[in-house]
DNA sequence: TGCAATCTACCGAACGATCGGTAATTTAGC
DNA sequence: GCTAAATTACCGATCGTTCGGTAGATTGCA
């Protein structure tokens, strides 16, 4: 899982760079951004403080570097494949299954740090906002497409899209903590959920 | 709005400490437990640090406290009222409104917080997380009675209960944000998309 | 092939700032 | 004159960051 552009190649040894974003994004889903020192991810990768910096420039590009590897990742995973989908149903449900599946096993990175975003200058807050809209506007899309096709119960779709994202940050920040149960259970389950809220009931 | 014992009279001025409270309640809220310090607490109120310390007597003792407080709100606000309730729907329905009313009114200290109970002594986490069970537990025995007068789709209860929760302080957290909404608007299309995920469809 | 020059990856030490918290002291109200 | 409330003046610890320096590998050139 490599960070920043130094992308190594997929099957070789991972970059000691790439190790040390990968633990600092592990400690800061578990303990937050404020919550995390520079020492503790040092630390963790076996190193000292200042050894740290030279491998990052600060604890706050660290972040942006961090979230916006996040992103790459849901694009790679998530949005790219799903695009695809032609039936507006099966595109959805097929989201919210990969979506789970990423943030439960890639680590949260995804969505968990995303609450941490205030601590970014904020041209950088625009930057990663606006690739979070791209993504909110994939469901949207969605939606739109099965109202058009009658298929969908009469609601708010801005809020409905609102919903199914924190459906989804939801899952996984229990799956992180203390909820334990069976992963595809919990995603089966949650796909049943959410398209029972937002479909008509079948005639 | 008082805080912890000092509980001034309701129609007479705030104590200074309950206001000591409220504001960091307020802060703590806005920047989490790590990012607030005592020190903004303490200009928040007009006081020096170590005034502040008259009032409290420790940071971490002090989210124990507004965490407690929380909760005797949502008892006081949602829970006893709504167990009057006898229909098990409507029982539900109501708890949403007042708990996502609650939420978005009094300041979301009701759950927004309880990201930060790590931050407490494992004793005084485990006092918390009880209450919320608690809280837990009444959601879950609504649905049980759908589910026996045969209401209720074939869904999971514990998984159903979680998204429940989530779906309430999902509002909360959007509406402190930028997601701008009429109150009344957001919490009616919410109740209605809930209630369209547990139901079995009218017949 | 040999050797100097450069680069990578780290270290120990220290920077100013801020953290949560304390002791002694002054001020304000009954 | 007593108590409550707030002050000034600190404490040790830790924060993010920068510094000068160095062992070891890599590179350029004769």
């Amino acid at each position: 899982m490599p960070y920043s552009g130094l992308r190594s190649a997929p099957d070789a040894a991972p970059t000691r760079t790439a190790e040390v974003y990968r633990a600092a994004a592990e400690l800061m889903v578990e303990k937050g951004f404020g919550g995390t020192s520079i020492s503790e991810i040092a630390q963790a990768v076996g190193m000292t403080k200042a050894g740290l910096y030279h491998h990052i420039s600060s604890k706050q590009d660290m972040l942006l570097r961090i979230l916006n590897h996040a992103m790459d990742e849901l694009e790679l995973i998530v949005t790219t494949p799903v695009r695809l989908i032609e039936d507006p149903e099966e595109r959805l449900r097929q989201l919210m299954r990969l979506q789970i599946q990423g943030l439960v096993r890639h680590g949260l990175v995804f969505v968990v740090l995303f609450s941490e975003i205030n601590h970014l200058a904020p041209e950088q807050q625009q930057e990663i906002r606006g690739r979070i809209k791209e993504h909110h506007a994939l469901i949207r899309e969605a939606l739109r497409e099965l109202a058009e096709s009658g298929r969908l119960r009469s609601l708010d779709v801005n809020i409905a899209t609102m919903h199914i994202m924190n459906a989804m940050t939801g899952v996984a920040r229990w799956k992180a903590q203390d909820f334990a149960s069976d992963e595809e259970h919990l995603i089966h389950e949650t796909v049943a959920y959410t398209m029972a809220a937002l479909l008509k009931p079948e005639a």
